[in-house]
DNA sequence: GACAATATTTGCCAAATGGCAAAAAGTGAA
DNA sequence: TTCACTTTTTGCCATTTGGCAAATATTGTC
């Protein structure tokens, strides 16, 4: 868990004791391709750390379009907020886009480090905050992008996830349909 | 300051004494119409609480284009998270659109709160939290909306908003021209 | 390799949106 | 009211994107 152990360490200090005791907090899950680490309507009760792979977070829109809001791909944290902080039901999906590894803490674990290690709250909110604002720094731009400008933005932001994200899943994130990526792919080229 | 305070105790306990010292803290600014609260390349060094008035937050992107990120109407904070927490020069403008009543408070004032009241911390993440989750929950939509579908669900979720902003802010804030905001305007009618 | 299943590309045309400039409407001051 | 100024609407046409279906390419399995 050297992975979890260092992104936690970029936002607090803590000792090997309280290390130990993250570690045996984690329970280590491992999701196909497809699978679901939380569904819509129920309780989000768990936050999970991406060690290996990818997963996704979609809803469906009022048309049934299945919609990818965004992706989460290793060092990251997934957790639907709105459901866990106020225990209301989820409105999304968080999927498996690979075949994934993951390290989980339930809300019970969750309490019992913040009880118990005094950094913790402030490094869970810094964590929060942080995410939170790169969630917005990168949809907020590409309202003002066309299509083209969108897929060029996200290769840059993000080259090494295009060639293992399929098409239609990246379409869906960017806001256009898929033929559409596909004939701005050739364009590029 | 009997908006700003009722909005606090949303989200924490504070007894008067608290609540005394906090009005304490608070300093007064008006801004008339197009001034700007803060602007890109300076480091945000104040939290601004709207009283009255409307600010939006925007920037200019690589073709020189200006472009209006979110609007911030009464009862909310206004900071460039990312400037005023990591002491950053800031990549955007706070400006207001209307005539605005602001009660701002400078990091100093902010970091004697957080020291003598005991629930300010817990507060100010709470509300940090849930307002960066409601920036993300609606603008991501709007990358799977066309042009109509977005300025409805403006409407639907601001219907107080749209008569107090020029048409010119609104379309960049929806992410198209001003005479296509125009032309669906007409066609709703 | 052959096959089935899935993913991606392409063609065709309709609809949406942009770009630009001019017209019209609205606003405030004298 | 009139004038100057700003904001909004409109016309015209080019470009982008969507919708749908068929063709092609890719992948995994036997």
């Amino acid at each position: 868990m050297v992975n979890l152990i260092n992104y936690l360490l970029q936002f607090g200090q803590l000792n090997q004791q309280q290390i130990d005791l993250i570690k045996s907090k984690a329970k280590v899950i491992e999701l196909k391709k497809e699978d679901y680490f939380s569904e819509a309507g129920k309780i989000a009760r768990q936050v999970a750390f991406v060690d290996d792979g990818i997963l996704r977070v979609c809803y469906y829109n009022n048309k049934g379009e299945e919609i990818t809001r965004y992706f989460i791909d290793e060092n990251n944290f997934a957790v639907d907020l709105n459901s866990f902080s106020y225990q209301i039901p989820s409105s999304e999906y968080v999927q498996a886009v690979t075949d994934c590894k993951l390290f989980v803490f339930s809300a019970d674990a969750l309490k019992d480090l913040s009880v118990t290690i005094i950094a913790w709250d402030s490094i869970i909110n810094a964590i929060t905050a942080k995410s939170l604002i790169e969630k917005v720094n990168r949809i907020s731009p590409m309202l003002a992008e066309d299509a083209k400008a969108r897929y060029i933005s996200f290769l840059d932001k993000f080259p090494q996830l295009a060639n293992r994200i399929p098409l239609s899943l990246l379409a869906s994130y960017l806001g256009i349909t898929q033929s559409s990526l596909s004939r701005i792919r050739k364009n590029i080229r």
